[in-house]
Parts: C-alpha cells; sequence; structure tokens
DNA sequence: GTAATCACG
DNA sequence: ACGTACGTGATTACT
C-alpha cells in the first residue's frame, strides 16, 4: 500500500485540442457555438484518464495561443499558423469545462505550455512521483525518462490509439535518447514549430550525426570528420541557427510556475460530475458525453446519500409517517408510479434535537395512500396531475400539494424536462440517475418484475420522494424571491386540477364520420396523385419534398425561390406564389392539404377514441416558454378550422346526447393586451369603438377614410398588426406579404406613427429584456432570453422578436388561465353538469346538458370577460351547437 | 434522430 | 452584411 507511487497527469491543451479538432467533424450546439474540439479532447481525456488513474492533474495552455497577433509579434515561432476561428473560440470554452470539472489548468505568461509541462514533470518527479504527460507533440518525448511517460495519440482509421514512451521507448525507437532528442531538433528542425535547424540536415543524417557525436556542439567541434559534405558545409556555416533552434527545441523545466502540483489532486472520478460541469455539457449539447454523468455520479449517492428502508406493507411506512408528522405539521416527498405498483416516502423524523431524513420504499398495492394525502402535511410531488390520473380520485383537491415540475417550470419555462434528476441538479446541486438511466424504456411494473432491474425501480422510488423533499424548500423560496409564489398558488395549482377533469372529461368524437370522411379524403389523393404524375410525366413519392424539389425546379424547371439546408424548398408559401403562373402546383398543394387532411385528422384521430367514444388528451403545463399549454397525444388545439374541407373533422368533434357545446374565444386578446401594456391611446381608442381594429389600422396606416378602406388594404394592416406582435421587422413583413422590405418598413413607420407608445413600449421591452435577460408577464410570469446577450446576428434577433412577444402572448395564456379556474369552479358551486372539454389559447370549449345553456352561456361570458380589467374591453364571443364547428 | 412540412392559436 | 416573423405537435421521408 505505503509503497504504491501516486502519479501526475500532464496534459498539452493546445496540442491535444488541436488533435481533436482536425481529427473530429465539424459539430456545433444549438447556439452556433463549435464543440468538435471540445468534445474531442475529452474523449481524449476521459481515455486517458481511465487507462492512467492519476492522483493529480493539470492541463497546461500557451498564453500566447489565445490571441493570434500575439504570435505576428514573436521574431522566431511567429508564423505559426493561426487558429482558424472555429478552434479559437473554444479554447476558454474548454478552460471552462476543465474548471467545472475540478481539473486544474496552468498558463504561464512568455513561456509555452510545454514549458510548464516540463516544469511540473521535474517536481513531481523529484517527489518520487510517476509522470504522465499526453501531447500531440513530439517535442515532449525530450521529458520521457524512467518514470516519466509521453502518450501521444495518434489518429488511426477507427479512433484514436495511445503511444507510449519511456525513455527506453524513445531510444528503441529513434536510437537516440530523450536528452539527444533535442539535439535531433536542433539539427533537423521541426516545421511544425517553426525549428529552422540546420539546412539539409534531415531526419536520417540527423540521426546519424546524433548517434555518432550525442550533440549539437560535439559535432561541430568533430566538423570535419563529418560525412556527407553538404552536411559539413551546412553545419559550419548554419552553426547559429542550429544553436537558435536548439534553444527553441530545449523545454524549460524551470519555469516560474504559480501554483504548487498538489493543488490538482484529483480525489477520485466523482469530482468531475457536478452541477456545474453538468450544466456546461449540456449547454454545449455533448450528449454522448452526458452519459458518463448518470451512470459514474449516480452510482454512490444511492449508497450514500439515501437511507432507504423496503418495508413489507404499506401501511407501516403511512403509519410512520402519520406519527412522524403527526407532531409536526411537516413535508412529505412523495413518489407514486402510474400504475399503483410502487410507492416512495421521504420525510424528516426530528428526535431530539436531530433531524434525519427518512426515505421509504415499497412495491405492492398502493391505494392505501390516497386518505393520506388529505392530512395536514405538505406533499411534494413531480407531476401531480400525473398521480391524480393513477389514483383516480374525483374530487380530491388540496392546497397543500405541491407539484414541484411545476415550480420549477415557472423559474425556467424554457428548459424541456422537469423530472426529479433535473431538478435534483438544479435546485439541489446533487447528481443523481434519472429514470431513463435506471430500468431504460420500461414500465416500473415491468421493471419491478425483472431480477435484473427490480431494484433500480426501487431507487427511482426513491430518488423521486426524497429529491421531492429536498428540493421542495429551494424551489419555494426561489419562486418567493422571484414573485412568483402567488402566480403557482394562485393560477397554475388550480389550474391543475381544471386541466386534469379536462382530461378526464374528454371529449366525444364520432369514429363513423371520421371513417367516411378518411374514404372520401383517399378517393380525392388517388385522383390529384393522377393528375401530378400526369403533369410530371412520372411516378415519384409527392410527399418527399426531396423528390418534388427535383421534379418541380429540374425536370420542369419552375423558378425555384428560396433554399432549403438540404434542396429546394417547397413549402406552400414558396408554391403559393408559382401558382398563378403554373396552376399546376395548385394540385400539389391540394394534395398535400388532402393527405395531411388524411394521415393527422381523419386517420391519426380514430386511434385516439377510447372505449367511452372520447378522446381523452393530455393538456401539458410545463411544456411552452411562453406559459401556454399544450396539448398531445392528440393534439387538440391543431384541429383544422381555416381551410374548407378540414371542417369535417371539427364536426365529428360532438356533444353527447342530450348536450350541446358552448364554444367561446376572445377577440384579439393579443391585440388588445398590446393596447393595455402600451396605453397606446390611439389604439385603446380604437378598441373602444368596438371596431373592426384591422379595418380601423389599414384606414390610419394608408390615409385612407374608414368606409373606402379596400381589403387588400386590410389585409396587410391585418399582418401589421400580426407582425407587432410576433415581434415586428421589415424581412419578415415583406416575406408575408410578398412586397418590398422598403415598403413593410414603409408601413411600420406608419404604424408606429400612429401609435407612437406602442413602439415605445416594444422598445423599452427589449431594453429592459436585454439588461434582466428575461421577459415578464402582468401576472409576474418569467421568461429567460439569453439570445438577447448573442454576438451572433440572428441569435440577438431573435431574441428581440421573443422579448417583445413573450409579455404578450404570456399575458394573454395567464389571463385565460384565470378564466378557465374561474368557470370551472363556477360550474362547479352552481352544481351544473356542464364541463370544460377543450382550451385552445383563447377558446374554451364546453359540454353542457341542452337545459343548462343559458345559465352556462352568461356564466362563460362573464367568467372570461372579467377575467382581468384591462385599458380596453374584452371582448367574448359565444357560439352553441351540436358539434365544434357549428359552435365555432 | 433530424429535417421538412403543415395543422392550430 | 447577416436573412426570421411568435408559440406549439404530428406525420412523413430519409440518414
Amino acid at each position: 500500500m505505503e509503497n504504491k507511487k501516486e502519479k501526475i497527469l500532464l496534459i498539452d491543451g493546445h496540442s491535444i485540442v488541436n488533435r481533436a479538432f482536425y481529427g473530429v467533424p465539424p459539430l456545433t450546439n444549438s447556439d452556433g457555438l463549435h464543440t468538435n474540439a471540445i468534445y474531442g479532447f475529452l474523449n481524449i481525456f476521459f481515455n486517458t484518464f481511465s487507462k492512467v488513474k492519476p492522483d493529480y492533474i493539470i492541463v497546461a495552455f500557451d498564453v500566447r495561443a489565445k490571441t493570434f497577433r500575439h504570435e505576428m509579434y514573436d521574431a522566431y515561432k511567429g508564423n505559426r499558423k493561426g487558429m482558424p476561428e472555429e478552434l479559437h473560440e473554444q479554447v476558454p470554452v474548454l478552460m471552462e469545462v476543465l474548471n467545472s470539472m475540478n481539473i486544474k489548468t496552468a498558463t504561464l505568461e512568455g513561456y509555452e505550455a510545454d514549458d510548464v509541462i516540463g516544469t511540473y514533470a521535474k517536481k513531481a518527479e523529484a517527489d518520487g512521483l510517476e509522470v504522465v504527460i499526453l501531447s500531440g507533440d513530439r517535442d515532449l518525448l525530450q521529458l520521457a525518462s524512467d518514470t516519466t511517460l509521453v502518450a501521444i495519440p495518434k489518429t488511426k482509421s477507427g479512433g484514436t490509439e495511445i503511444e507510449y514512451y519511456y525513455a527506453k521507448d524513445v531510444l528503441e525507437k529513434y536510437q537516440v535518447t530523450p536528452k539527444e532528442f533535442i539535439e535531433l531538433k536542433a539539427l533537423m528542425g521541426d516545421s511544425s514549430d517553426n525549428i529552422p535547424g540546420i539546412p539539409g540536415i534531415g531526419e536520417k543524417t540527423a540521426t546519424n550525426l546524433v548517434v555518432q557525436y550525442h550533440s549539437l556542439e560535439n559535432a561541430y567541434a568533430h566538423v570535419d570528420e563529418i560525412k556527407p559534405n553538404k552536411a559539413k558545409e551546412n553545419l559550419k556555416e548554419y552553426i547559429e541557427q542550429g544553436r537558435m533552434s536548439r534553444t527553441l527545441a530545449t523545454i524549460n523545466t524551470d519555469s516560474p510556475v504559480e501554483m504548487n502540483y498538489q493543488e490538482s489532486h484529483i480525489e477520485g472520478e466523482e469530482v468531475f460530475y457536478n452541477p456545474l460541469s453538468y450544466e456546461l455539457y449540456k449547454r454545449l449539447e455533448l450528449n454522448k458525453l452526458l452519459e458518463r454523468f448518470d451512470v459514474k455520479a449516480g452510482a454512490d449517492l444511492v449508497e450514500t446519500s439515501f437511507e432507504q428502508k423496503k418495508v413489507s406493507e404499506l401501511s407501516e411506512i403511512l403509519d410512520i409517517a402519520e406519527a412522524v408528522t403527526k407532531k409536526n405539521r411537516g413535508q412529505i416527498g412523495l413518489y407514486v408510479d402510474p400504475e399503483l405498483s410502487l410507492i416512495g416516502l421521504t420525510f424528516a423524523d426530528i428526535q431530539n434535537d436531530t433531524r434525519q431524513i427518512k426515505t421509504y420504499v415499497f412495491d405492492g398495492k398502493t391505494d392505501d395512500v390516497l386518505p393520506f394525502l388529505f392530512s395536514e402535511n405538505d406533499i411534494c410531488v413531480f407531476g401531480l396531475k400525473e398521480l391524480l390520473h393513477a389514483l383516480s380520485c374525483q374530487d380530491l383537491r388540496s392546497d397543500h400539494i405541491y407539484d414541484l415540475s411545476i415550480m420549477a417550470y415557472l423559474l425556467d419555462p424554457t428548459i424541456s424536462q422537469y423530472t426529479y434528476d433535473s431538478v435534483s441538479k438544479d435546485y439541489c446541486g446533487k447528481i443523481i440517475p434519472s429514470r431513463e438511466n435506471l430500468i431504460g424504456k420500461k414500465s416500473i411494473s415491468d421493471a419491478l418484475a425483472d431480477p435484473e432491474t427490480h431494484d433500480n425501480a426501487l431507487k427511482i422510488a426513491a430518488f423521486a420522494s426524497e429529491t421531492a423533499f429536498r428540493a421542495f424548500q429551494p424551489l419555494k423560496d426561489q419562486l418567493e424571491r422571484e414573485e412568483m409564489w402567488d402566480l403557482y398558488l394562485q393560477m397554475e395549482m388550480p389550474l391543475t386540477y381544471s386541466l386534469y377533469y379536462m382530461e378526464k372529461e374528454g371529449i366525444k368524437v364520432n369514429r363513423e364520420s371520421l371513417h367516411a370522411f378518411s374514404d372520401q379524403l383517399l378517393e380525392m389523393m388517388t385522383n390529384l396523385e393522377k393528375e401530378i404524375y400526369d403533369e410530371a410525366g412520372e411516378e415519384f413519392n409527392i410527399n418527399s419534398p426531396k423528390q418534388l424539389g427535383v421534379i418541380l425546379f429540374e425536370k420542369m424547371k419552375l423558378p425555384h425561390g428560396k433554399k432549403t439546408k438540404t434542396g429546394y424548398s417547397t413549402s406552400a408559401d414558396v408554391l403559393e406564389k408559382l401558382a398563378d403562373e403554373f396552376p399546376f402546383v395548385n394540385t400539389i398543394l391540394k394534395y398535400r392539404q388532402v393527405t395531411k387532411l388524411r394521415s393527422t385528422y381523419a386517420e391519426g384521430l380514430v386511434n385516439y377514441i377510447s372505449e367511452d367514444g372520447r378522446i381523452h388528451g393530455t393538456f401539458n403545463q410545463t411544456i411552452t416558454a411562453t406559459g401556454r399549454i399544450s396539448s398531445t397525444d392528440p393534439n387538440l388545439q391543431n384541429i383544422p378550422i381555416r381551410n374548407e374541407l378540414g371542417q369535417e373533422i371539427r364536426r365529428a368533434f360532438v356533444a353527447k346526447d342530450g348536450y350541446v357545446f358552448l364554444d367561446a374565444d376572445y377577440s384579439q386578446i393579443e391585440l388588445r393586451l398590446l393596447a393595455h401594456l402600451s396605453g397606446d391611446e390611439n389604439l385603446i381608442d380604437s378598441y373602444k369603438s368596438d371596431a373592426d381594429i384591422h379595418k380601423i389600422t389599414a384606414s390610419k396606416v394608408f390615409h385612407t377614410p374608414l368606409d373606402e378602406v379596400t381589403k387588400e388594404q386590410r389585409r396587410n394592416a391585418k399582418a401589421v398588426n400580426f407582425g407587432i406582435v410576433y415581434g415586428i421587422s421589415s424581412f419578415g413583413l415583406s416575406q408575408n406579404l410578398s412586397i418590398s422590405r422598403k415598403e413593410a418598413s414603409e408601413y411600420i413607420k406608419q404604424y408606429f406613427d400612429i401609435y407612437p407608445k406602442v413602439k415605445e413600449y416594444l422598445d423599452n421591452t427589449v431594453k429592459r429584456a436585454r439588461i434582466e435577460g428575461r421577459t415578464r408577464t402582468m401576472f409576474g410570469r418569467i421568461r429567460p432570453i439569453p439570445e438577447l446577450a448573442s454576438s451572433n446576428f440572428m441569435q440577438r434577433s431573435f431574441g428581440e422578436r421573443a422579448a417583445m412577444n413573450a409579455p404578450i402572448q404570456g399575458s394573454a395564456a395567464d389571463i385565460i388561465k384565470i378564466a378557465m379556474i374561474n368557470v370551472e369552479k363556477a360550474l362547479m358551486e352552481h352544481n351544473l353538469k356542464a364541463k370544460i372539454v377543450l382550451q385552445i389559447h383563447d377558446e374554451l370549449l364546453i359540454e353542457a346538458p341542452e337545459e343548462e345553456v343559458d345559465e352556462v352561456k352568461e356564466l362563460l361570458y362573464t367568467k372570461m370577460k372579467e377575467a382581468v380589467i384591462l385599458k380596453v374591453p374584452l371582448e367574448v364571443d359565444v357560439n352553441i351547437g351540436k358539434d365544434w364547428f357549428e359552435a365555432h
């Protein structure tokens, strides 16, 4: 034990990152930052780390290489090729990554990485350590000894292989000792390092000379004996250049390094995997490497952090929890799997002033847990709506069940996951294995049944309940600090129940009419297909944009518009512009419309109809960046309406017998919000006058009397209104209206002249977002917009548009959430049978018994209209019908 | 798994 | 000069 030598790994940062850059194909994250060199570096690093298992690690970088202007001034090495920008930008990021992994980096002004490495190698060797030097540069071979190993990665077909050299290996391969390697360089030079050497002396001659004379000086002393005449003459003539080369090639082993190598101690592999580094890897989208985190870091946490106990009866845990928490109204972290076959429970046991966190897991029948949810405790879960579905509890509605996924969503609505592992990482600073990591795609019950994964399934319950317990306070604190705690309690928490009831209720869909429509569409498809093949002169896959592009723009030589990354764009807006000149493209557009309708809706929807004849979709509360809800399985928020043909689909959504639909939607809620938020008197007046807003805008923008506004003018004004809400840009508007950018700019200018406070408001919103890095809605909901700080024009412009849009779209989302909660509450309080069945952003669909229609209509109208008081009236349209089309 | 397209607000 | 309208989800083709 005692005489086991410690090891230090010294890495030549720049040479490895260079190798990695040229060895790994270009790779960028979605922000456009190049990551291939970082990725390659880390791969080589992990590879070496697992082989070497060092106790200390230092990565040395050249200071000079940070800017390549430095290199220009450099007298000798000056014309070493400047790094390409794609590599250059990765170096500081890599250093950040290494720091986050607790790996020391070292630079030294006026010295190269080589010198830093040489110095540490010498120090460590003197202290009796084993030294491993990792570099792509053979220069470092001069540092090899009996205890210093030089590792050089070689790119081979099929990956990188690493060559290892001790002093004897250098001698074997190059016939010279490591020290003599310097002499070799002095004679033969090194073009990659801009060491000139002696002209006319190459590797062969140099090796011969060093083998015979051992040094440049000794060879020079015997210069007259030297054989090849040319070498003799050149050595005489260029001896000074040789001496200079020798100096250049000599690595300084005594440079004034600032850090003791002892500071670079690595406690164990775990130190690499922490929240900070996880965040960075995630941001860089090094997905392959991210896998290391869960596996490596999670393993011990299970043992060390969780005091999990398995019990044989659920009542045992519940009794303990009950007893423990009776004294002090406590927090309980709870996990219940969707199939009710596994449960995890975490709480704090306070005895004699010591607080111990206990986690219990139980696999078996878990329905007894329901009454427990009514207890006085704060119950913390991930995904309350799923739990409600699992327990199928009709009237559980509690003020003290907290959904941590939603709390985390409010704090950052832009991330994609609010699972226990991501919340643990973000709010507890602990990296733990994800569900996927523990049992893959298996269901909990399957995982429990398989002895291979049984224990891992239990771990999920333990991790999830413990994280629910531990993350609650940090999340609550942050929400309070961000002034969003009320938003959570008053809006998101009650909304979960509204959405749950809506999903449980579902909506009746007529299977037969979808089938019939599907058949009708199939016939249309066949006819259109024939027509297209005739016109094209051959059969091809019309659904393949690639094939279609070839047919249209190469074979038929239509003028092509914009291109996509992979070829010609065949999108509807491109084809529509061609339609006047080439009516045949209309057939393709029609074909697209028909196939879309058939596959996504007519065929797609029937697969979701349950045995009760209804579709129970999912309404997600933690998806959108702006605060809207989203709909999946199926998406019930994009059922066709705009095209005539699609209306047939809406007719398949029907109220059950004795019931009718009441459909209510806000009229132009976003533009009204813009009027409110900007306080623009002109826009506010426009809305108070209760007229057609697009027409009024057209009248003002085009200086035309209101009753003389043309359809065209109104259409253009409408596009401008939309554009404003989307974060106006002349380019976007010109694109949309197929006009020049100049004209578009003119429209926008006119618009802002009429509504000056709108411009002021939008400018201020962006300005503030730029400072704060995020926007806020009327009700305090935040949306981070990091793109505003980007140096990339495209990214930044996107950030600006998003900053203009988010408070408007988000406030509208807040308002309908309030309306939904209030409508639902009122229906309950009035003991009505009517139920909300759909929410489509600014629209609510209610299924009500015929006899309740009047009451529900009044209630629906009032609750929506009075959801919030704005400077302009909120207009609500309510319609009634037997099917959704009729009601809208 | 990603890109292209299109359905909705 | 750069070159997109904001927010979603499902389907299809293709690598």
